[in-house]
DNA sequence: AGCCAATGGCTCGCAGACATACCTTTGGAG
DNA sequence: CTCCAAAGGTATGTCTGCGAGCCATTGGCT
């Protein structure tokens, strides 16, 4: 009867309640750059529709963010919730297991990405897209450059035009950050690092799916023995 | 401000509510072949358990199973919900982003799989998994075809040692098939697919991470090519 | 100066889901 | 033959989350 098939597919239908599920998609928002510091998030109500969740539900997981400073939120048109400059720390304690299976998934997915849209024929937005994500990333400082990073490595996701895939990788990437940031971010990683976006980018422009997923496979793999590395 | 990665992201947190995602993921078992015709399902205790779902929200779904005829309970000691003969259609009308959108994430996610199963030095018992799982897929009958390849997808999925990846690929799986329910499963189509199969297996026995990625490429894109004929 | 649209802040009643407990049926073990 | 463990069947009280509506605040527009 598989097994272990069996535990893939009646693994729990829902992550928590609603509550901690919407508090985890802002902190996501928020810790993978897409909506940067000083940014306003969407209005509560949009919020409510978009993730499909009451407003008041929203309002609660807003209230959870504002007691721990990472947003603050104003009233009056042209008011909003917005994002501080804090940058939210994530609990360590992750096993072996977790961190085989989240590298794992992650170099499924970003390399098969990779691979993906440097086989499409990518429009001038995109291409535009990508070449300033590279940009912002490359002169990132310490600080803020893992949220720099994601969002290059979301724009790459979202260049294949696949929606859930991009949602796919905004999760994996996730769960391996929470453990990245649980080990030091070093200058010569950082400038190893750029490099290699450089060598994706120009394999996706480029038009070259093989470039693209070699490059991506060798950038994560640098990560991925660092964190064997330092956690094991 | 990254608009589309906005939309992955705020995406809704829950597909539907407890009973509409218990019946898909019991759905799932039964369409997939991991709990076959005549076999039973775990018992109501356990599924609320694993599925982390209140006993009440699990009777509920078995019994919309139970009205159409996919299952069977019995009470007692020894008794249990058994699945029926009957092959549970799905309804259609997907549209064409739908089709790419699964398409593209398929491909990302069972390429992936298969190199990274390849990669591995697998166990006697997972080799022979994988053996037993073919010779079920080129023995199948074209109505139990679909169910029993999709258990050998998984079987390579679970290789990978990567419960997540697994589980991704479970999802993946789901959406195609529901595609695939729509167009006719013709026996040539069949035999192509059989030997495909078995190159695939036979990279990923032999350890052999590229091997195993193409041959698993030109197998999806076969079943891509023929789907995108049939509904576009 | 006044208006008003858009935003956050708040409340109340209802429906869905849950935990828990107990009942009924069944067939193998002793 | 009796017992009882394990499975489905049922009932009830509680709580979370939702929907809907209204209030309060703000700053640009007229």
């Amino acid at each position: 009867m598989m097994e272990h098939a069996q535990e893939a597919l009646f693994r729990p239908v829902r992550a928590g309640n609603a509550f901690e599920e919407t508090v985890e998609r802002l902190m996501q928002a928020i810790r993978l750059g897409v909506v940067a510091p000083g940014e306003r998030l969407p209005s509560e109500r949009d919020l409510a529709t978009r993730l499909g969740v009451s407003r008041v539900t929203v309002r609660e997981a807003i209230r959870s963010l504002q007691e721990n400073n990472y947003v603050e939120s104003r009233r009056g048109r042209y008011g909003g919730t917005f994002v501080n400059d804090v940058i939210p720390k994530s609990a360590p304690g992750k096993e072996f297991g977790d961190i085989h299976d989240a590298l794992t998934l992650r170099k499924v997915l970003e390399t098969g990405a990779a691979e993906t849209a440097a086989g499409r024929s990518l429009g001038p937005a995109e291409r535009r897209g990508l070449r300033t994500r590279l940009e912002e990333a490359s002169n990132a400082a310490l600080g803020e450059y893992r949220r720099k990073d994601s969002r290059l490595h979301l724009a790459i996701a979202e260049a294949t035009g696949s929606a859930s895939l991009t949602a796919a990788v905004a999760d994996s990437r996730m769960r391996v950050n929470e453990l990245l940031d649980t080990i030091p971010l070093l200058e010569p990683n950082l400038a190893h690092s750029n490099a290699q976006h450089e060598r994706i980018i120009a394999s996706i422009l480029d038009g070259d799916p093989a470039g693209a997923r070699l490059a991506m496979a060798e950038h994560l793999d640098g990560t991925a023995s660092l964190l064997r590395g330092f956690l094991v």
